[in-house]
Order: structure tokens, then sequence, then C-alpha cells
DNA sequence: CGTATTTGACCGGCGC
DNA sequence: GCGCCGGTCAAATACG
């Protein structure tokens, strides 16, 4: 597509707080949050099932008011084609961005998409291209707000990725000079 | 020309 | 047992 990726700025995510970043974990309002559970209620893919909701009502977010789309969850992800059913760990967040595709350094390649009942939005299926790897990732907007985007990663990368590695060269090289410097004020010490 | 996206059809599980 | 719903495939299409 023609529209530029947006970067994710991986360090303001990790951070606590990131000034001028374009994209922010999102802070949802104390208030329940049942119609955004869809993507936040993670199940345990038997490793690990992690949910980002921003700084603060992480908990408060996993409210779930529809109880359907639970169970199409625990159904394994075979789907149409009788696929591996071993579940892989799963792990959801919500971003706000006017993309609905975030640029996370790898390479994605869209397969499905498919309108879901709670949302008026359509659910959109992405799979990694890297012939090693078979990690998915559903993209879904939020029909309550449309500026915010759930994205849920399914599995885990088994490969290196070149844009991460190459935004994080740098400082990488950063770090080590300082752990070279601070060895050497050590030894002065 | 090669690759990515779109879109309809199909499949399989779960709920009723 | 049937219908609904979500997830995936694959052919056609668009794009660089």
């Amino acid at each position: 597509m023609s529209c530029p990726p947006a970067a994710v700025d991986w360090a303001s995510l990790l951070l606590p707080r990131a000034p001028g970043s374009s994209l922010h974990v999102v802070t949802p309002p104390p208030a329940q949050q049942q119609a955004a559970a869809g993507a936040s209620e993670v199940e345990s893919g038997g490793s690990s099932a992690v949910t980002v909701a921003g700084s603060s009502a992480c908990a408060t977010a996993a409210g779930e008011g529809d109880n359907n789309k639970v169970g199409k969850e625990g159904k394994k992800g075979g789907g149409g084609r009788g696929k591996k059913k071993a579940s892989r760990p799963r792990f959801a967040f919500q971003t706000r961005s006017d993309n609905d595709v975030l640029d996370d350094g790898y390479r994605w390649r869209k397969y499905g998409q498919k309108a879901v009942k709670n949302s008026a939005f359509p659910r959109s299926y992405y799979r990694c291209t890297h012939h090693t790897c078979d990690v998915k990732k559903q993209v879904q907007r939020l029909a309550k707000d449309t500026s915010i985007v759930v994205t849920t990663y399914e599995g885990v990368h088994n490969h290196p990725c070149e844009k991460l590695m190459e935004a994080l060269s740098p400082i990488l090289k950063q770090l080590q000079l300082l752990s070279q410097l601070q060895s050497c004020t050590n030894q002065l010490l």
C-alpha cells in the first residue's frame, strides 16, 4: 500500500514515558471496557498471556462482556483447514494509531479479513512472510473508539528482525561504549 | 513480471 | 442435528 508505515517506537512502549512519540499504548478510561475486552482477554496458550492495555487499567480491561467470543477462543486455531492445533502463546495489546497496520519490523502478509459480530469494523488477519516463521496476528479496530487498534499476536518469531536490529544497532553500540567506559572508570577508581 | 492484497467460499467447532 | 460464527484458503486482482 502507499500509506507510509507508522514505525512503532518500541522504546516508548518499554519505557514509562515517551515524549514525541506518535504512537502510545492506549490508556483506557477508568470506566469498564467490556467492548474492548474481545482482544484483551487472551487465553493462555500454554506459555504466556500478556495484556497491555495502558499504564493503569490493564486489569479492568480484561472484563468480558460477551461469552460467545470466549467460546470461540477456546477452540483450536485450526479453523478452516486441519492445521496444527497446538496452542501458541498469544499476546494482545491496544494502540492508538490512524494506521491499522503497525510496522513492527517484521513483514506481514494479509491472508484474510472478516467482519466480526461485536465490532462494526472488519478484523484483518496477517501472517509473517518468513518461511521459517508462521507467526500470525490479527488487527481489529474498536467500534467504540475508532482511533484504537487492537493487535493480537499469536506465536513468537523464530528469526531475527532486520529492521529491529538495524534500529537497535546504534543503541547497542552506545551501550557497549558505555559499558567499556564504566569498566575503565572502575579500574581508575 | 513478481509480489502483496482482496474477496468469496469453505471448513470446523460450539451453542442451542 | 442444525445453524451461527470465526478462521483460513485460494483465485483473481492491483501495484511497483
